[in-house]
DNA sequence: TTGTAGGCGTTATCAA
DNA sequence: TTGATAACGCCTACAA
């Protein structure tokens, strides 16, 4: 292996294979036992601070790095989490991974990321290799903001569902709240004196259409504004839904002052059509989408004022609940992360 | 906590605490002795059949999972791999990491996902952690395709440099082959009867930038064609660029015939000017991109042919090497992966 | 074919 | 203040 460690530590039994230095290395050099050795690195008070400074230039020198397996066997607990996810791009699990990283503390815990790619044989295997290297907990992020089935009750750890929410009441899922989100850009467009506002969204059967539909028309209602275009425009979750339905609701509907898409693709689909059709943004029309998908929110003409998910914040959630699981109950159901708005160049007031 | 394990395995000394089988409860429930039961697990031959087969039920009646953590302990080796990334959205960890996954058998090897964000006190950081969860690998993956620093010669555990190749040449690396790729593109242009072919581009300051141009004026010169535009577009890895250099190009010659896009995001400005300036695409010009960037080439009107630079083989690639590094020697330099041509409908044959 | 004993690298509980 | 000693859960000679 090309690699030249210069310090090889070594025993009285001669040199180590392993090039890794153990607490007994540590405690020979340092002239003292291993029990004490332990003691000075974990500084516990009960040593003499002469003792202590030995023993921790000893394991500096020998570049000592305490295995944590064999602590993990001792204290039952890894300080690892499995993150199981089905969301092949890693757009939802990354952030939901960096969120829950940065709640861990990255010296405490590290993460295994393992990938199921919506297979569930395959996500019965990872389960069982997470389980075997003793995680002491786990988050399952789904590929889709919908129920998905659950791991089942019975696991020896801690289980939090992220993103999409478990189909087993029992277990504890966290999710954005979409209805709040729904809500929240539609005000905003009312807010810049938008009152003509229509609702362009994706596949009917997710949740999360439903649910943005939802907040939008909730708060159109409260404000007495009708939905523009008559309906909430249902379809795909692509830049060519965005694209048709904008043909058809400008044909239905032409003097439209806002537009919510129900994604940030979809955004993206609905801007082409109104920049083909000569229609200004925002002075026109003012557009927002959902996401806060940044490749496509930033480079869009203009960029898009969109809702954010906020996955960071719900990864930081998830680990929170996990660390309190550990030692304490896990709570059940489903509980709610407040998604928050992006502001750009779409949307602005009227006048 | 919200679990209900109906099988508490206890011991003569009591029932257990941790909720997990061990080895000994098996042995114990089977009426053998640990080292049998470990035998018959192991499937070792020297065990008799029935023995095995009273061995195998009870860790079945217990739902015994070995605890990895010990294994490791032994063996001296965990079983798991750093993919240390500073990608922040994963676009091109996540790949790798899939392919890694894929070469090293979910069941054999776990991933520990890592992301430093760019910030080299938490790159150490995770080092520092990854190291002391007794990694048997570690896989770096760089933020831009360009060198890193290095980690460092003296790990205890072989590294792997992949995408963003390390700076120092003892180390290995595996990249893209961008050179290919570049030639790889404008090849297909020619073969389409394109002659007439431009080139738009990212920051120069990349190496991939310049690789990519070099691979296309390289392949353009061994057919005789000049380069259309007069130059390589340098500027900057945005849909806006692609925009903005894409009228200037038409500004200095309205005739070309298809254009090399750097990135698929680059690409996109260029469709969306093509477009404004009813050119058609494909039958006028041709584009290609280059990352297959799924969101943006899908969903681009027409769909983008483009080139995906392979990142699961390279993903594969890393895990072979590593697993072959584990008790062999790891080689040196800059290996290279062949990216591949992904056709979609922004490319067609002239008439 | 089975069991006993020692050890992997730590930590924790005692005595000294 | 320090050091034996016994775990933690598993594997592997070696002995029976």
């Amino acid at each position: 292996m090309s690699r030249g460690s210069t310090e090889q530590p070594s025993t009285a039994d001669g040199p180590r294979q392993t090039g890794r230095a153990t607490l007994r290395d540590v405690a020979k050099l340092a002239g003292v036992s291993i029990a004490t050795a332990s003691k000075a690195l974990n500084n516990q008070p009960q040593v003499r601070a002469e003792t202590r400074t030995r023993v921790l230039q000893a394991a500096e020198q020998l570049s000592f790095s305490p295995n944590t397996l064999a602590q993990g066997l001792i204290t039952q607990r890894s300080g690892t989490v499995g993150l199981l996810t089905s969301d092949l791009e890693g757009r939802f699990s990354i952030p939901i991974l960096m969120g829950a990283e940065d709640a861990f503390g990255s010296d405490q815990t590290s993460v295994f990321l393992c990938d199921a790619r919506g297979d569930n044989l395959r996500e019965r295997h990872h389960l069982r290799a997470l389980l075997s290297r003793r995680v002491d907990g786990l988050i399952v992020v789904g590929a889709r903001p919908d129920a998905r089935p659950s791991l089942g009750r019975d696991l020896p750890v801690p289980v939090i569902y992220a993103y999409s929410p478990s189909d087993d009441p029992a277990d504890l899922s966290l999710v954005t709240d979409n209805v709040g989100g729904g809500r929240m850009a539609v005000d905003h467009l009312i807010r810049h004196g938008r009152r003509r506002i229509a609702h362009i969204t994706g596949d009917p059967s997710y949740g999360a259409a439903q649910d943005r539909a939802r907040g939008a028309l909730d708060r159109l209602a409260e404000e007495g504004l009708p939905l523009a275009g008559d309906q909430v425009w249902f379809g795909a979750w692509s830049e060519a839904w965005g694209r048709g339905a904008t043909r058809m609701l400008l044909q239905r509907d032409p003097d439209i002052d806002a537009i919510f898409a129900g994604s940030d693709e979809i955004a993206r689909g609905v801007l082409d059509v109104l920049h083909q059709e000569k229609l200004a943004v925002p002075t026109q029309v003012a557009v927002i989408g959902f996401d806060n998908w940044n490749i496509l929110a930033v480079n869009a003409r203009p960029p898009l004022t969109t809702i954010d998910m906020n996955l960071e914040a719900l990864g930081r959630l998830a680990a929170q609940r996990l660390f309190a699981a550990i030692d304490g109950t896990l709570g059940s159901g489903v509980e709610t992360v407040a998604p928050r708005l992006i502001t750009r160049e779409s949307t602005a007031p009227l006048d």
